[in-house]
DNA sequence: GCCAACGTTGGC
DNA sequence: GCCAACGTTGGC
């Protein structure tokens, strides 16, 4: 089992439109990088899902349903989507700056490459997120 | 809206 | 194959 994170612009494509559709064919990567990492993706390994540009906060969680295949919407390239399936919504979504405040999340790609819209996560890392995320609001 | 970080392109 | 110029992403 792997774990991963995915960025997506909510005013793209939010998390809530992944929950109303069920199924989302993950287009229009376009960097090798995360395209590699698409590839390297299996079915059942689970994946965060963080909003970027707005919201700053992993808000899901869902799994691979098919593994990598040709990227219908590239009209030239070898590019490549996956199927990702939700799972559930945090009970907290978990912001950015507060990422950036935990020591182990430190080497995560989120913090240290900023561009990179798929990236592995540590099984560690990948728990502690959650953690956060299912930790009810709490004190305050 | 700015700009840092990174990727891509193209001249040489 | 180097590197300057340009483009894009995405946090701030």
């Amino acid at each position: 089992m792997n774990y991963w994170l995915v960025k997506s612009e909510p005013f793209v494509y939010p998390f809530e439109e992944l929950e109303r559709s069920g199924r989302t064919m993950w287009e229009g990567v376009r960097n090798y990088t995360a395209r590699n990492h698409l590839r390297a993706m299996k079915t059942g390994d689970l994946v965060l899902f963080y909003h970027s540009r707005e919201g700053l906060e992993v808000v899901g969680l869902c799994r691979v349903d098919r593994e990598h295949y040709p990227d219908p919407t590239a009209e030239k390239g070898d590019w490549s989507v996956v199927d990702l399936v939700p799972v559930k919504r945090l009970a907290k979504p978990v912001p950015l700056p507060i990422i950036k405040t935990v020591p182990e999340l430190q080497q995560i790609g989120l913090v240290r490459m900023g561009r990179l819209s798929v990236m592995p996560l540590q099984k560690d890392e990948f728990l502690k997120i959650m953690e956060l995320g299912e930790t009810e609001a709490e004190n305050n």
